[in-house]
DNA sequence: GTGGAGAACTTTTTT
DNA sequence: AGTTCTCCAC
């Protein structure tokens, strides 16, 4: 390692190594090369074991990469060291020590979809009409809860009264009842129970806080309450803590991200030092500029102006494109013309995007213009039904109390046990004092039910008893080879012989491969672990860089990435910022920190686009261009400055639909001077789609939805906001 | 209990 | 638009 590659600040940032410090980190600015240096070093000058440090990054890559780095630093292996998100260090923690707080060791982790599937029963079970209290809501506040560290009793005590909020606590509670039953957790569990642990047992608290001597935190900006607290708990030993974060860059305030961490970090740990680090070695002059422009319209932000002693470089490519086709394709032939002129790869490249919506659009272009991408986020292979199925049979066996996978795994392939027989086994199941699992090997024994039941549970409970035991030593992807095959689940697909039977049996194959390549890099290749890490696992986590293939994501999915060239697309009112932001102030400024996270992505080239119509989830819309193009100075753009100036109209007032008719009125001077005056049956004209009839007409006046479906001659039907219609008659 | 047809719902972002 | 959910006939 030589320190002497680092600048003054980095290098001061990496020598500092005792007492609490806050390097605040621009985008581009070297964090992980000052992390990565940091903690070589720790282990190569001041002689720290890697066993006593601890790393936690927000993803699983973030880490990976970071230990590939230090090993290549330091020249050895970093074993010892524990590096990883909150959430896979807090498993470690748990796997351990679970039993102290009244869980199983071998405890499986519940996804959002088990979430929303354990959350549907309970409001079911509760009888709570599922019309305003919807599980997303209670899921919502469940979330918002476990953030703040609120157990239901206490959450009770401050909200109780609240009619909503009664309700939730009631659900809160009987969701946490089952999860405890089934032996889960579900994410935002696994840092409140590692907490658990640390704050019930004194001496494990102290034996973790002797161990770690030196705690490093990545993306502090994005750490939540329980996080917080927990990085606390296991660094208040010696206190030597560093955490590095860019309040510019937080943009995980809806999942319960607390800027105040960043914020009061003197105050919460006296005698802090802050490090700034603000020359950023990524982007070009013209990149940093609009970034710098566009951050600083956040009002509720620290003042902080990112250098560069780069090229000036290209200026920022705007396009207007007239569809979501239309964006796409201009994605796509640019992304091909420069990539022949300046001979560069694929993965030079990237596309970014607001929501995982956009990305269908996106795909077809690539694909007929043959160039190769690569998919990150999204619908993941793991969420498909197929994968899932086949998991909860894995769960059970390493989990059998786990009544979700019983009931999801037990009808599949068709055992002709539907929810009515369920029941029955579980009204068994619960006189006799029994788990659903244990009822169903005891009626497996006695023939407790009709011929056709017995047989089905008979199946299901011997594929089960069969692999119990080989799961704690047999590699898991033979094991899984050989329940795929037991189950009978590919022989029933194969009947099927659809397009969609076949694609399924492929991914269950893959599933397999997914396990062999698990075992490469696992430490003991067992079921259990595997587990493990398939529910901890993000897409970008498995992004290699040996296939040359244009990356294709969302803009969250991007922090901590850096391309050559990046598409930003979709930059529309209403797409980006979203919809949902545009009423509180507050999350505009998130948004717009999310474009600044995306353009600070971009080394060399930027590319910004919007449409004037898009149709997403079935509807058409035409969205204004979003305003975070317009607050980057025209002189930035390649496009003739009036084209830019044009774009400025703005009203402030209604919900956000509103807001864009206004703005449009008055651009267009239609005549509409009320949404309410349209009734179906009204001529109207559209700038692009000529004159038409209103059909019908959906939402009211302050409403976020307001949709005409008007005809016109060319198109029978067509769903538009309100927005571009002109009244003739 | 199963399967198909139609209704309803979702779409912000993720460990 | 695409997926999931609900309901009903068998």
């Amino acid at each position: 390692m030589n320190i002497d590659l680092l600048n003054d600040m980095q290098k001061e940032a990496v020598i500092n190594t005792e007492g609490p410090l806050l390097i605040l980190a621009g985008a581009g600015s070297g964090k992980t090369r000052v992390l990565t240096h940091r903690i070589a070093y720790l282990i190569e000058e001041k002689e720290v074991f890697p066993s006593n440090i601890l790393a936690i990054t927000f993803t699983n890559k973030a880490a990976k990469e970071m230990r590939i780095r230090v090993e290549k630093l330091i020249g050895e292996a970093s074993n010892g060291m524990w590096m990883g998100t909150f959430h896979s260090i807090c498993v470690k923690i748990l796997r351990r020590y679970a039993s102290l707080i009244g869980y199983e060791r071998d405890f499986v982790i519940y996804d959002p979809t088990d979430q929303k599937t354990l959350a549907r029963e309970c409001l079911k079970e509760l009888n709570i009409d599922e019309k305003k209290t919807t599980f997303r809501y209670v899921l919502g506040k469940i979330s918002e809860a476990k953030n703040d560290m609120l157990t239901p009793k206490e959450y009770e005590k401050l909200y109780s009264g609240d009619f909503y909020l009664d309700k939730v606590v009631k659900v809160y509670e009987l969701y946490q009842r089952k999860l405890i039953n089934n032996n889960a957790m579900d994410f935002d569990d696994l840092i409140l129970n590692a907490i658990k642990v640390l704050k019930e047992n004194e001496k494990i608290l102290s034996d973790y806080q002797r161990k770690f001597k030196y705690v490093l935190v990545d993306e502090y900006q994005d750490t939540n309450k329980a996080q917080y607290v927990l990085v606390r708990y296991l660094s208040m030993g010696y206190v030597n803590l560093c955490v590095v974060g860019d309040n510019d860059q937080s943009i995980y305030g809806w999942r319960g991200a607390d800027i105040r961490n960043i914020r009061d970090f003197e105050k919460d740990f006296p005698g802090a030092k802050i490090i700034k680090l603000e020359q950023n070695y990524r982007s070009s002059v013209n990149i940093l500029n609009a970034a710098n422009n566009v951050i600083k319209n956040n009002i509720n932000r620290k003042s902080k102006k990112l250098w560069t002693d780069n090229d000036l470089g290209e200026k920022i490519h705007y396009y207007k494109a007239q569809s979501e086709m239309d964006e796409a394709y201009f994605v796509v032939r640019n992304l091909i013309a420069d990539k022949k002129r300046n001979k560069r790869n694929n993965l030079d490249y990237a596309v970014l995007y607001r929501t995982n919506a956009q990305s269908r659009v996106l795909e077809d272009a690539f694909r007929r213009e043959g160039v190769s991408y690569k998919l990150v986020g999204g619908t993941k292979f793991y969420d498909r039904r197929e994968i899932k199925d086949f998991i909860s049979y894995m769960r059970i066996i390493q989990n059998p109390v786990d009544e979700l996978s019983i009931k999801r795994a037990i009808n599949i392939p068709k055992r002709g046990i539907g929810p009515k027989t369920i029941e029955k086994i579980k009204g068994f199941a619960y006189e006799n004092n029994l788990s659903l699992y244990q009822a169903l090997v005891y009626a497996a024994k006695k023939d407790l039910f009709s011929k056709k039941i017995n047989k089905g549970i008979k199946e299901f409970v011997t594929i089960i008893e069969k692999y119990k035991n080989d799961a704690l030593e047999r590699k898991v992807s033979f094991l899984m080879e050989d329940v795929l095959n037991d189950i009978g689940y590919i022989e029933e697909l194969k009947l099927d012989n659809t397009l969609e039977s076949r694609s399924r049996i492929e991914n269950l194959r893959e599933m397999i491969s997914a396990a062999k390549e698990f075992e490469r890099t696992s430490e003991t290749g067992l079921l259990a672990e595997f587990l493990e890490e398939f529910s901890l696992r993000s897409d970008i986590d498995n992004v290699e860089e040996d296939d040359d293939s244009v990356l294709l994501m969302t803009l969250h999915s991007a922090k901590g990435l850096e391309f050559p060239i990046v598409f930003m697309v979709g930059l529309e009112e209403g797409i980006f910022p979203s919809s949902r932001s545009l009423n509180e102030d507050e999350s505009v400024e998130e948004e717009r920190r999310l474009m600044y996270v995306g353009i600070t992505r971009a080394e060399e080239k930027l590319f910004i686009t919007h449409s004037s119509i898009r149709s997403m989830y079935g509807k058409t819309s035409c969205n204004l261009v979003s305003r975070f193009i317009e607050e980057i100075p025209s002189e930035l753009l390649d496009v003739p400055k009036d084209e830019v100036a044009s774009r400025k109209t703005r009203k402030t007032s209604f919900t956000s639909q509103m807001k864009a008719d206004l703005a449009y009125k008055e651009k267009s001077k239609s005549k509409i001077e009320d949404v309410t005056v349209i009734k179906t049956g009204t001529k109207v004209f559209h700038k692009i789609f000529g004159e038409g009839t209103v059909v019908s007409l959906k939402g009211n006046k302050g409403e976020e939805n307001v949709t005409i479906v008007f005809k016109t001659k060319g198109i029978k039907k067509l769903k538009l906001s309100i927005a571009p219609l002109e009244i003739i008659q």
